[in-house]
DNA sequence: AGGCATTTGTCCGTATGTATG
DNA sequence: CCATACATACGGACAAATGCC
């Protein structure tokens, strides 16, 4: 058979409704190379008897990802992918938000949504080798690529160290170059942890995801070359939207 | 206030049952310090008001979750967290299951579910840089950590260079000495891609989770020290258990 | 054009699950 | 435990758009 891409099967009294569930393996079979040549998906009666639901049920799953963009419904015709596939976002010892989409062809942009300075919770101090309490630049940021939002994301510098950063931040709008600006030339990741988690409902205003998305988070810290932490960071990436790719190299580039 | 810890919302008609909210959410929360220093939430009247919602909802959401084993309710003193923690899974040049495990106190086994020879699939053909249809080992094994699987895997060797590799893999139980076996001392991890995604039944079964909870899935590839790929997996890790920690190394550590 | 099969869109009623008070 | 309101899921029937003969 052309579809048995979708395996997944369909559990009930789970507290997660059917038509949620089927949108969720439509989502995901999208990557695994679900629909024909020209993205066609199999017409709802099928998808109905392959997952045992009535149409009904999964014409709900089909509008609510016709409503995030997913897929595009044209009666008489059939129901099309929309976006098909993730971008992939690399991390690595220089990891750069911009840089790193425009590579793929997208226009990068991280967008500042606010700046505030405070004192560094017991986390923040933490990374940033920093007493508790001592002063902390803020930032918050919204990844996008192309039109759609990727990722937001917290970070946080010591005040002490850098005391124009929200400035030069504001000036320049990239942290490469607002920390050139303040005299840091070069910086690397020191550490990157990965979770995952459903999406709370700020994830899903600000990445425009439909209630019960993933976020993939990265923890990260970024630091000069002496080793010293200079910024510390939490990023929450849509995960249908990227793949994080890391880049170990023990081998060069040849 | 104590515990303003889950901070994320909770929305209606989403597809998602308020209850299967609230306990995805106090699930998240243990990783994040939820409950006091014995473990103990807050009484239930507390939590609906944090949240929003009727009494009879987060006793919903407790009892699913006192089923999955998370929590413990007794009567007359409170409800508990059983399993407290992530485990932290590291991701380096040298990434090795069990040894990693056995840093955290836990006992750490890789059990092999099945061995198969089959022709390579265009993808890892790709990655172990082989014609495609070439005879490949895949191995399909579960992480355990103490008593919870943490990670299924899916891993191919070449079975022309390793042709060994399967005999040696049931006899040792481990990838690195299997590979020594065979005349291989070491090896690295070249490259590794993260995406997350909702769980299909067999995440459900295998890894004993609940209906719709996250799996991590990493792509990785693991190459000899002139830099030729030997081995390419896909490992799904049951989301809310592990945390991947990512060493980039670029400060040897001191 | 007409006729027909395919496929999505809309309406009805009914049973069960979820959430509140 | 009870009563009430709403969301979810099912079954069936028919309308509307498309494409092909």
């Amino acid at each position: 058979m052309a579809s048995d891409i979708i395996r997944s099967d369909i559990g009930r009294r789970t507290g997660i409704a059917l038509w949620r569930q089927i949108a969720d393996a439509i989502r995901a079979g999208i990557s695994s190379g679900l629909g024909d040549e020209n993205g066609k998906l199999p017409p709802e009666t099928e998808l109905a008897e392959q997952f045992g639901v009535n149409r009904h049920t999964v014409r709900s799953a089909i509008s609510a990802l016709v409503s995030d963009g997913i897929l595009r419904a044209e009666q008489g015709r059939g129901t099309f992918i929309i976006r098909p596939e993730r971008l992939t976002y690399p991390i690595s010892k220089r990891t750069r938000f911009s840089a790193s989409l425009a590579e793929q062809g997208q226009k990068g942009e991280a967008r500042i949504m606010s700046s505030e300075i405070m004192p560094a919770s017991a986390e923040v101090a933490k990374a940033l080798a920093l007493e508790t309490e001592a002063p902390v630049l803020q930032i918050r940021s919204v990844g996008i690529g192309g039109e759609t939002p990727i990722s937001r994301t917290t970070a946080w510098f010591d005040c002490h160290r850098f005391p124009q950063m929200a400035d030069n931040l504001a000036r320049f709008g990239s942290v490469t170059k607002a920390f050139a600006a303040c005299g840091l030339d070069d910086y690397l990741r020191k550490s990157t942890m990965v979770e995952a988690y459903h999406a709370t409902l700020d994830d899903i205003e600000i990445l425009r995801l439909s209630p019960g998305s993933i976020v993939l988070v990265t923890l990260a810290t970024n630091a000069d070359l002496q080793g010293r932490p200079v910024q510390f960071s939490k990023t929450r990436f849509a995960a249908d939207r990227v793949s994080l790719q890391i880049e170990l190299d023990p081998f060069k580039q040849d």
